[in-house]
RNA sequence: GUGGGUAUAGCGUAGUUGGUUAACGCGUCAGAUUGUGGUUCUGAAGACCGUCGGUUCGAGUCCGACUAUCCACC
């Protein structure tokens, strides 16, 4: 159930309603692929984190350690010890981005494992059962992500594919949250928009898409190498034709500046590696720009990574210390700027949730979308 | 003390019968990263080749002395 609280212009702050607890939005949920986050990051910590939702990936688990096991053991929730909602991908983009020897059919997706070269087969009513099995609190339908740039007739194909493993993955959740034995007997469906960047094929997909009435709507297939401008601007091509009375999503996006720009055009949800992948390489993001941990002008550096920042990390410790862990190798430098990170995003929506909530977005975007994408110390 | 070996970037090494701007790994520095294949990718800086002299049109390369260092022996 979403709530539409109250809009700028086209931001939104929203209302979401799950078995597994409210989501405020506009919000970023923290990625956790094969339930954990990457950098030794738990969900007790993640709790502390600020995280309102952690996203898990169906792809990675069915195949290892197999979507079985996880419905054995009660569920995605029960398995890694966390109570609020999970939102499961569909494993679409997955076997786009990382599986070898893809065979894309009507009936669904043939591939390889990446981890074993196994051949493995994943349609619309396969993602349903893994997901389903996994109890996730949002589904994901089961997408094509077309590679960037694509001639216009072979996504045209593809999104009239997409729809219709849409309506499959919808028939087939309806089934699975029938039955008596399942995890979440109310797990939700969010549905993908595609179209690469033409415009016309994505407004077309979307008016068939909403015909479904899903619990939310995504837009997938950005952020996979086109300019950020390309991205803005199928968004507020999009945005019209979406429901607004459904989260909105945007998949896989992206920078605090790309979330900022995206909130002003009417999302709601967002999802990206960037914090938590950035960190485990010395990259963390401030109030004041960016930072690679690793210059030498830390070195003796006795500030916390931001010193506007009350996240576990900037409460303890020095960019001095930290840079040192990276140096050395050591684990404890990425756990603690992944958790940086991490607090810094989930933060970061909580200031962009409280400027909406004061009618004074478009005041922050203003001051924060630009100096985010800058580099701290620049010019030094 | 005697005999032998080795001296090339911060460290470890390559460098052909002498022939243009001396190569590589690690380290250092900087940049990248967008629905995650967990030690990732890209780029840059840094060496008058131990010192002094000799041979030669030309020496990191050949010769001598010195210095440092390693090994063996007394």
């Amino acid at each position: 159930m979403f709530t539409l609280l109250k809009t700028e212009n086209t931001a939104r702050r929203g209302r979401f309603e799950t078995v597994h607890g409210v989501i405020e939005t506009p919000v970023f949920m923290n990625v956790g692929t094969s339930a954990a986050i990457k950098g030794a990051v738990s969900s007790l910590d993640l709790i502390e984190l600020k995280c309102q939702v952690e996203l898990c990936n169906t792809y990675h688990l069915h195949i290892r350690p197999g979507d079985k096991v996880i419905y054995e053991m009660g569920g995605l929730h029960r398995f890694m010890n966390w109570s609020r909602p999970i939102l499961t991908d569909s494993g679409g983009f997955q076997v786009f981005s990382l599986a070898k020897l893809r065979k894309i059919k009507e009936e669904g997706v043939y591939f390889r494992s990446h981890l074993d070269g196994k051949k493995l087969f994943i349609g619309p009513e396969e993602s349903m059962r893994i997901q389903s099995h996994l109890g996730s609190t949002i589904a994901m339908a089961f997408d094509e992500c077309v590679e960037n740039p694509a001639p216009k007739s072979y996504s045209k194909e593809s999104c009239d594919r997409t729809v219709r493993w849409l309506r499959r993955s919808k028939a087939e959740l309806a089934r699975l949250n029938s039955r008596e034995d399942t995890v979440n007997p109310r797990q939700l469906l969010f549905g993908i928009n595609q179209g690469c960047t033409f415009e016309d094929l994505r407004i077309e997909h979307m008016k068939q898409i909403r015909e479904l009435d899903l619990d939310g709507y995504a837009i997938g297939g950005l952020a996979v190498g086109e300019p950020t401008e390309e991205m803005y601007r199928i968004i507020e091509a999009v945005e019209p034709y979406m429901p607004k009375d459904k989260p909105r999503y945007l998949m896989g996006v992206g920078t605090p500046s790309n979330i900022i720009e995206a909130v002003a055009r009417g999302v709601d949800f967002f999802d990206c590696v960037m914090p938590s992948r950035n960190a485990r390489h010395a990259t963390v993001f401030t109030w004041s720009g960016i930072m690679h941990l690793t210059n030498q002008r830390y070195v003796l550096d006795e500030r916390p990574i931001d010193p506007e920042c009350d996240c576990p990390t900037c409460r303890s410790f020095t960019r001095s210390y930290i840079r040192h862990l990276f140096k050395a190798d050591e684990q404890l430098g990425g756990r603690l700027a992944v958790m940086h990170n991490l607090y810094f995003y989930n933060t970061l929506m909580e200031r962009i949730r409280n400027a909406l909530d004061e009618g004074r977005f478009y005041e922050f975007r203003a001051k924060y979308s630009e100096l985010l994408a800058s580099r701290i110390d620049a010019g030094r």
